[in-house]
DNA sequence: CACATAAGCGGAGGTGCCTCCGTTTATTAC
DNA sequence: GTAATAAACGGAGGCACCTCCGCTTATGTG
């Protein structure tokens, strides 16, 4: 079955369509600047349409939010794909959990209003996660497989790891720490491996 | 020691106290009948006052929300005092916890807000609370040492019981069904009481 | 292509938020 | 009582929210 949402889901008309798209794309890029309380009337201004035309699409501030982030982690999850494509596995894996840091760097300070959105919708926090624990379980199976990277460890583990990364504190270091953070755990993780890069 | 506050607490000038007072009064009847998102302006208006005093007082709409239920949590509090004095202990403990049936009556609705207010402010709950049932175990105490109802229940017992006004649904027989468990309540605790009212 | 029409657009307008600062007033000192 | 002054007042102004509805445009049909 295709859809079927109670009354809804028919596809947009191409101009409804490019005006969701560009909301939805510049709304991230002002949220990241301004943080979340920034203005709608600016991002409506912003992607050149009117304020009824946002909130046609977005009737509350949260429906935008959500949508940003959703996409956001899309946009995560794709990247898995593509640097598995031109990178040796470990490097893509590496790239990747770099990129994972620049996500959640984006996410701080959103912190409270974010945090209400996620435990208000509940399906909102389980598909997304889902989704990024997949990606990052692809990258490291593939490392694993080719020896890459050590093979006693699974994306559990590696996500373990990482979760330093959310709980640090908010300071300014944060950004430098994490990614060192994250270069310690690749060390780790090619140390022993079979086909590991020596530096 | 008087009050020690990091820098504060010096008292009012006389038109600062009538007029903070005067807007959390106003402030408790208006949040009543519009909801927790009424008009701060309206407030003002109603208040006689300027909205810049307001904001003076209350710098956020969060500030003016939990001074206003500090103060109604005390009034409920006061009301045990006054019920014990002028009623036989029995009918005290019945009146008031009809009582607390209207006073959560006003809370329903503002739910989700008035529900982060108090994750946010983790005192403004332990000391509302404590408040509410320590006014009520002094009621409950009088009622069980004077014999109106029986001895083998004491206030966490009846706490209890009234928990299920809070979580009973927002139907519209929400208050009937709230004060029916009430009484129900109360026949329990004086069946059997030495001195229990026979009808 | 031309037309009909449903889908979508946009922005004026009314309301609320919050700040800032010139004016008023309670209080203290004399 | 009067004067000095710190405290408090109030509302204009600027910005944001959100709705409503007359106008525009994409799309399907002949």
């Amino acid at each position: 079955m295709p859809e079927n949402n109670a009354a809804a889901d028919k596809p947009l008309r191409a101009d409804a369509r490019r005006n969701r798209d560009a909301l939805a794309e510049v709304a991230a890029a002002v949220f990241a600047e301004r943080g979340i309380d920034a203005s709608l009337e600016e991002i409506a201004r912003r992607a050149g349409v009117g304020i009824g035309t946002l909130y046609r699409h977005f009737p509350t501030r949260e429906h935008l939010v959500e949508v940003v982030y959703r996409r956001e982690v899309e946009g995560l999850c794709t990247a898995a794909d593509e640097l598995a494509q031109k990178h040796p596995s470990d490097v893509a894996l590496e790239m990747w959990m770099q990129r994972f840091v620049d996500y959640i760097a984006t996410k701080r300070g959103l912190s409270t209003s974010l945090r209400i959105l996620i435990t208000t919708n509940s399906t909102l926090f389980s598909d997304t996660s889902g989704k990024v624990s997949q990606a990052l379980r692809q990258l490291v199976d593939a490392a694993v497989a080719d020896g890459t990277i050590r093979g006693d460890v699974d994306a559990s583990d590696v996500l373990h790891a990482l979760s330093g990364i959310y709980s640090a504190p908010d300071t300014s270091e944060w950004r430098d720490r994490s990614r060192r953070l994250v270069s310690l755990l690749m060390d780790g993780l090619r140390f022993g491996a079979p086909k590991a890069a020596r530096p």
